[in-house]
DNA sequence: GTCTATAGCTGGATAGAC
DNA sequence: GTCTATCCAGCTATAGAC
């Protein structure tokens, strides 16, 4: 704790705060206008700033959407590595399910900006998209207690996931007609994945193609 | 056929298929640039006009937006709704993912118009929309040769293929991580959905709340 | 219908005084 | 760090001659 960039002074401390600040109201503007709709002028104004001050903290307009993708992540991952009370391993999935779809149907820009790649040229910094895969493994140990350990069942679940939310989002907002399937695509996936029966004998492999990694 | 809009002109027959140009153009664009990209002065000079002729064809931009979702929805209904050469229905219900997910990773800009909302203000005319809602009964149609009746699992159903396509073309572009599932995931859900054992007894359902619709 | 020319606006980003 | 003032580029859409 005596080195590294944790011995904050005065003034880093009110930099940061006052980009914390920039941040909040660029996600004002994003849940009243929509995540493509954000502009720098806009941004100051909400800010109470003027455009050449936001430019005192952020070098560009991706810079911005950078640090708003860092705050989601953050959130992202600390809803769900946060403890879950519940002991059985298969609820505790479904908790963390549940957890899952409230947290991108209450924030649908949010949503965007994490899962989709819907901003032209932008691509989040490593540093702001480590707490989202922190957040995968929590979810890749929640699936090993329900005894799904195989690394294509990962990518299943998180496709079903997806997919429901995806649907809810784009066909039903506001609404529940894919939310309220949860519950059964999880029971479904886990009858499928849990071990018992082991893989189903290999009825389709792709023909042509040697072997490939 | 003798009355309705079918007896086309010579001028009506040269203007639609100047309009066909124009979208030839678009789309052309849009595969090079992205979706959102797309401008009235690019899309002129790659059609070799200017940029006036373009509003002597199309009222605004989201018209021309709608001029393409109706290609896109019409090729979608076309490839959905053709012959199938299986007799099996599994296998056919088989087929018809595979082409789905085909048709969404050839074109993943025809993709994002079709079934993401990605642009801004955009929302398909009722017109362009109609084909896409033909392939969706298709759809059902299949599922109910496989023994899937229910309505809550045909959502189910768009819910996996899209998670599926979505997680896809995020995250792996170009690669096969997710679509090298699907032949396990059509078959994770026929074994939940068809009839043989009926509903799972309500393990959890949610407390609190009354009746709703 | 097609052009030249341009209106009218909004965007990101910067110069330079303070 | 914060401001005023502005540059420059891009956009959609239109006016008006031909």
């Amino acid at each position: 704790m005596l080195n590294g960039p944790a011995t904050t002074g005065w003034r880093e401390a009110r930099h940061q705060s006052a980009r914390q600040a920039i941040v909040d109201a660029a996600w004002e503007l994003v849940h009243e206008e929509g995540l493509a709709a954000l502009s720098i002028r806009d941004l100051a104004k909400r800010a109470g700033i003027t455009t050449p001050t936001v430019y005192a903290y952020f070098e560009s307009k991706q810079a911005i959407y950078d640090a708003m993708f860092g705050r989601a992540a953050t959130e992202f991952s600390e809803l769900m590595t946060g403890p879950f009370d519940d002991d059985d391993p298969a609820r505790l999935l479904l908790s963390s399910v549940r957890r899952f779809v409230e947290f991108c149907m209450t924030d649908v820009a949010r949503y965007q900006l994490l899962f989709q790649r819907t901003i032209p040229g932008f691509e989040p910094s490593a540093e702001s998209y480590a707490p989202a895969v922190r957040a995968l493994e929590s979810a890749r140990g929640r699936l090993a207690h329900n005894g799904v350990t195989e690394p294509r069942h990962l990518d299943l679940w998180t496709a079903l996931l997806t997919g429901l939310v995806d649907q809810q989002v784009s066909n039903d907002p506001g609404g529940d007609r894919w939310t309220r399937l949860i519950d059964e695509a999880v029971a479904m996936f886990l009858a499928h994945c849990r071990p018992g029966p082991t893989a189903p004998v290999g009825t389709s492999r792709s023909p042509t193609r040697g072997a490939r990694r």
